[in-house]
RNA sequence: GCCGGGAUGGUGAAAUUGGUAAACACAGCGGACUUAAAAUCCGCCGCUCUAAACAAGCUUACGGGUUCAAGUCCCGUUCCCGGCACCA
């Protein structure tokens, strides 16, 4: 009844929920979408962040999706064999904020809400492969995780040690770093701590210089997010050193980590981490220090916490000796020093270290400088008396230059002073010096050291996937047999904020021990999320295998040939993600690829304002915008907000990324309601190029809904002359024949444009084009300009606004289904000018215009240029100083 | 604090990567159509000076520099955003 939805002015209107449904139906009905392996293609392999099921779609997915849309859209009109799945990221800490918050259990609340999103996704017209949807907290999912798990403790890559986690001393449990406000647990306000506990990790120090020295086969990333990596990974080079001392009559060394060993004659105290053992033994009759340490353990583990607090320290009391001097040098306990990196321990040179200098000016120790300039001015030089000074040493005020180093050993910046037998030499050739003496007393030696730490994966959580471990009071920890995987997680728990509630699930808890069938218990903690994420583009490709992780068909469709999401994840899900790609091929589960993503383009976070309110307690709630009332300056700058349910101001904490925690993110859903898909779709790619920030505003929506309503209106009102138009033959007259260069123009800018992913001014390209169109003179040959121009405005938007080119391809019996339709190839012939405009410019100046043959020489530009009246009338007789001629855009006169 | 990125009209942005700054839009203003409104269409729209200008000057966060020429390259500063290992 409805499917000639242009029949005869019955709808000239542009009515985009009919145009959507249709579209959505016929793709449905085709299974436009299913991806099948078919070696014969080249392949594509378009893959999108998979969304964590917090309720509603916001407006980042819809950018990120609609990215990945577009170029699976454009990719399959290049005639690749396209593959765009989609799952869901579905265990994580908002369910089970959520069952605190209503009772209902989490596996009910994802399970819900990823029901919702789905119709959203589908709405949203998105050519996915719904054949191969993977959800992470299903067994058949997780057991996976469990079988992997169970592989690398078997290889070593799995082990277990204690970890540092916030501890809420209140509610009696472990606390995210994001529960943690200002050092308080977010429900309790108490004031958090450091606790230990065991868990376990991986190994991923083990890979550390694969996945730094892999980056560089990835030229398809983005620049910025190898150096975060890179940077994370933290490779350094330096030497690990011990300080000799004695301890109960035993002789004892305590090592530090330096990549400063030329340094080290300056050292004039050490300083350890409050869990450091000789804290722990100086402080057995010392309640101060007992004390301090305790403080020390007060607040989160946060490193942002840790780095901006406060430098403190306290005496132990305890010396240690210089490894080469052997002179005593006093150990501190300082707050600053992580267990965690390194030795646990440092040495303190405050002379050439920036926190060392505050730390030794604040409590009084001795600086002593051991580096110089390597030529000094005389601190009298007339010729330059504040450079003179700048290079002096003072040890009340940092300066940059302490703490220069000198690669070079023939023409040193700096060289070190004050070290005896190590001075005058440049910084390599005194760590050489320095380390070769350590060496032959048995006190150190050069290591390679890496910021980049374990992965603890342990969480003391019910809504994740169970690590699969068995403990037995006779036989220890006992793995789960592999036939007995997966170790499903009961899904009726309803978590109450005081802890794991596995912990009171007797017919979880209770298990006989695989190995002597005696009763034993079940490992309670949980996998950290991001291991679900780290495999997941390789499960699609195998998403219906129950007796493999992964199987052959992932050698065809893998490494993912453009992934896509928040530059967020820059660091911990890539990093993570390559990490466990290499693991599976030394597992023996080999992708064929020993990198998973080829390409990377990471989206620009969306923004929103985020208001909030502490709570008596000390807690905080976030509001959401919609919620309050906004208050704004003269200026028309959004200052602060009233709360529509209770007339009490609010605090407005600036703008920040769209998120469930702080309550800020925008349903797409009445936008896509009032305006339709397509327009949605249109204006998030109009908005801003995609690797960019976005601040969010829906003003130019209108203007996005009224462009596609203008390119409905085109095609009806053409329809007829469209279908009619005879093809393309013999010359146009100028004015049709400027049309169509137009038209190849803004080809030509949409091609390289959606090349580049700067799909913008794809949208802006689309929009010249109609404007051009509209614009067409009458003349002979005007059907076919308009013909071929329309068909061309059609598949520029058809990755962008899939419906409402595909309906109106169809309608104007372009073809059968605009899905097939190659891109359209530029025709050069069609952007041939005979002559050209060029700029003129005096002095760098815009003085005028010249026009020229496109055939013309430089030299002829340039004596038309120089014989022009403007040019004539600045040089007022004179020949000109400089010419310089740039073809096709310019020239310029310098007199 | 450390690592990475950003800043262009009233607003979102563009500039073929060193070559006409502000394309394409949004908002605004004026006009046409209409009894009226909406929708639609046409025109104007960086700032200063000016009655106005196809006259002149200024302008890409701020301060310097390189170049015939700088939004783009170099040095320094400010502010904003992302990450910092248990948010995902």
């Amino acid at each position: 009844m409805h499917e000639n939805i242009m029949q005869e002015k019955s709808t000239p209107q542009y009515n985009a929920s009919l145009i959507e449904k249709n579209a959505q139906k016929h793709w449905a009905s085709t299974h436009a979408f299913r991806a099948v392996e078919d070696s014969s293609k080249k392949k594509y392999y378009c893959l999108s962040m998979f969304p964590y099921p917090s309720g509603k779609l916001h407006m980042g997915h819809v950018r990120n999706y609609t990215i990945g849309d577009v170029l699976t859209r454009y990719h399959r009109m290049q005639g690749y064999n396209v593959l765009q799945p989609m799952g869901w990221d579905a265990f994580g800490l908002p369910a089970e904020n959520a069952a605190m918050q209503n009772g209902v259990p989490p596996a009910k609340w994802t399970f819900d809400n990823i029901a919702y999103m789905k119709k959203q996704l589908q709405s949203l017209g998105f050519a996915i492969d719904w054949e191969r949807e993977v959800t992470t907290c299903t067994p058949e999912y997780y057991k996976w995780n469990q079988w992997l798990f169970l592989r690398m403790l078997e290889k070593g890559i799995a082990y277990k040690k204690t970890q540092t986690v916030n501890w809420d001393p209140v509610d009696q449990t472990v606390l995210a770093n994001e529960q943690v406000i200002d050092g308080r647990g977010w429900r309790t306000g108490a004031v958090v701590e450091k606790r230990e506990i065991p868990g376990y990790y991986f190994a991923i120090t083990q890979y550390a210089d694969e996945l730094l020295a892999s980056l560089d086969t990835l030229p398809g990333w983005p620049e910025r997010v190898k150096t975060m990596q890179a940077n994370w990974i933290g490779k350094s080079f330096g030497v690990r050193l011990a300080f000799p001392y004695e301890l109960d009559g035993k002789q004892e060394k305590l090592w530090v980590f330096t990549t400063r060993a030329d340094t080290l004659m300056g050292v004039t105290y050490v300083a350890v981490a409050a869990e450091h053992p000789l804290a722990t033994h100086a402080a057995k009759n010392n309640p101060e220090l007992a004390a301090f340490i305790e403080r020390c353990k007060q607040g989160s583990v946060m490193e942002a916490d840790v780095a901006t607090m406060e430098k403190e320290g306290m005496k132990t009391g305890l010396f240690v000796q210089h490894p080469l001097t052997g002179e005593q040098v006093e150990v501190w306990v300082g707050n600053y020093v992580q267990m965690a990196y390194g030795e646990g321990a440092v040495m303190g040179v405050p002379a050439h270290d920036e926190r060392d200098f505050e730390f030794a000016n604040k409590y009084g120790l001795p600086v002593k400088q051991v580096i110089k300039k390597a030529r000094l001015l005389a601190p009298d030089d007339v010729r330059n008396p504040e450079a003179a000074e700048e290079d002096k040493f003072d040890p009340k005020v940092w300066k940059a230059w302490y703490k220069l180093e000198s690669p070079l050993v023939d023409e040193p910046l700096v060289i070190t002073t004050n070290s005896g037998k190590y001075s005058d030499l440049s910084t390599i050739a005194a760590v050489d010096a320095i380390v070769a003496d350590l060496a032959a007393k048995g006190l150190g030696e050069k290591k390679v050291q890496y910021r980049l730490r374990d992965w603890g994966i342990s969480r003391q959580r019910y809504w994740g996937c169970p690590i699969p471990l068995i403990h037995c009071p006779t036989c220890g920890t006992v793995h789960v047999p592999d036939d007995q995987l997966p170790v499903k997680l009961p899904e009726d728990c309803v978590p109450d904020g005081s802890g794991n509630p596995l912990k009171k699930r007797p017919d979880f808890l209770n298990v006989a021990c695989p190995k002597c069938g005696g009763p034993a218990e079940r490992e309670t903690d949980t996998m950290d999320t991001f291991v679900d994420s780290s495999w997941y583009y390789a499960r699609y490709c195998s998403a219906d295998n129950a007796n493999a992780m992964v199987d052959e068909r992932a050698k065809y469709w893998m490494p993912v040939d453009q992934y896509i999401g928040g530059i967020e994840h820059a660091i911990l899900h890539l990093l993570y993600a390559r990490f466990w790609n290499k693991v599976m091929r030394d597992v023996g589960l080999s992708t064929g690829s020993d990198e998973p993503f080829a390409n990377l383009l990471t989206q620009g976070m969306v923004l929103n304002h985020i208001f909030s309110r502490r709570t008596d307690k000390g807690g905080i709630n976030y509001f959401a915008p919609d919620e309050l009332d906004l208050t704004h300056d003269a200026n028309g700058k959004l200052v602060g907000a009233i709360s529509k349910a209770d007339g009490q101001p609010v605090d407005y904490n600036g703008i920040g990324t769209m998120s469930k925690s702080k309550r800020n993110g925008v349903d797409p859903q009445s936008l896509i309601e009032t305006y339709g898909a397509d327009t949605a779709r249109f204006f998030m790619m109009f908005a801003a190029p995609p690797e960019q920030t976005l601040e969010w505003a829906d003003s130019g929506v209108e203007g996005a809904h009224r462009f596609l309503k203008r390119v409905w209106a085109f095609g009806v009102e053409n329809a007829a002359a469209i279908k009619a138009a005879p093809a393309l033959s013999g010359k146009l007259p100028e004015e049709l024949a400027k049309l169509r260069r137009e038209v190849h123009l803004n080809l030509k800018q949409a091609s390289s444009d959606l090349a580049r992913h700067q799909f913008n001014t794809v949208a802006s390209a689309g929009m010249k084009l109609l404007n051009a169109l509209e614009r067409a003179p009458e003349g002979e040959g005007k059907a076919a300009v308009l013909a071929e121009g329309f068909s061309i405005l059609l598949r520029i938007l058809s990755p962008i606004t899939p419906h409402i080119a595909h309906s109106l391809w169809t309608e104007l019996g372009y073809g059968s289904d605009i899905l097939s339709a190659p891109w359209p190839q530029v025709d050069e012939g069609a952007l041939v000018q005979d002559e050209l405009e060029l700029v003129l410019q005096i002095n760098g100046k815009l003085r005028g215009s010249i026009k020229v043959a496109a055939s013309a020489d430089k030299a002829t530009i340039e004596a038309l240029a120089v014989a022009s009246e403007v040019a004539q009338k600045q040089l007022a007789g004179a020949a000109p100083k400089k010419v310089v001629v740039v073809p096709g855009r310019l020239v310029n006169i310098v007199c």
